[in-house]
DNA sequence: TATCAAAAGATAATAATTATCCTTTAAGTA
DNA sequence: TACTTAAAGGATAATTATTATCTTTTGATA
């Protein structure tokens, strides 16, 4: 089990009971949104606000304890920060898996023909999982 | 100047005054979101009711007739739909560009390695435009 | 040009997110 | 270990974003 107190700390964020749980939570389900976090956090902190999950990921949002992933026709999920990464949802079942992708022949295409300096990329593949075909 | 009548026929939405002012906005500005195109409208249709962008946009998106695009640390943004292809966003002044890019690589390391078949690509790449460096 | 399903407009309702305010607490310091 | 205090949590009001409802208007077809 690893220690996220001083990893919150180390990203200046106090260690709350509630945010070493948002991020086991995190941990252990790898991506979440918001509503499912909150149900989630609700069986351990039974009064726990809203507004306090709310707060929590905004925070670690500004502080790159974790990062947004937008999806196509669903809400955004949040993940722990991690190395840089792209993600396959599937569209039958909805699993989000991350994975590690070689972009830099796409980015090289992108400097050479449109002159743009590429700092960061996201990348989301919908399709169907190995489980669902 | 292109014929949308025909097209949002095609689409099998009605052509309507509004709808053709809204394909014209999409056309001119390539990509826009729910409040900015709402304020252009207002200066055709100065008493355009707010749930009729909200309509029309989830109605064309239902029909394929638009495409939402999920930026980064904004809000969407609606394009009309043309042909597969990426999109390019300058983290200093905003702006947004498709660009079309060989992602036939990266899709096959995703089947080799993953199992996963994949039907579509979203990709967004920031970083700093011609014009801003 | 008459008909009617569909669309527009107005606005109420709902959902999502943020702000406010008071109480509690994490974490550094004596 | 207790003290101090800025920060965080909880409750909930306020705001923003989106959708639903209902009545009037209109595009498209006959």
């Amino acid at each position: 089990m690893i220690n996220y107190t001083n990893i919150l700390r180390e990203h200046t964020l106090k260690a709350t009971p509630q945010r070493l749980a948002i991020t086991d939570v995190l941990y252990t389900n790898g991506h979440i949104n918001i509503e499912s976090l909150y149900e989630k956090m609700i069986k351990k902190f039974t009064s726990i606000s809203l507004a306090t999950i709310y707060k929590n990921i905004n925070l670690m949002l500004e502080h790159s304890f974790i990062q947004e992933v937008k999806l196509p026709n669903a809400k955004s999920v949040y993940e722990l920060t991690k190395e840089t990464h792209s993600h396959i949802v599937c569209t039958t079942c909805g699993s989000i898996e991350d994975i590690s992708l070689d972009l830099n022949k796409v980015i090289m295409q992108v400097s050479e023909s449109n002159a743009f300096h590429t700092t960061s990329s996201d990348l989301v593949l919908s399709g169907i999982c190995i489980h669902c075909k």
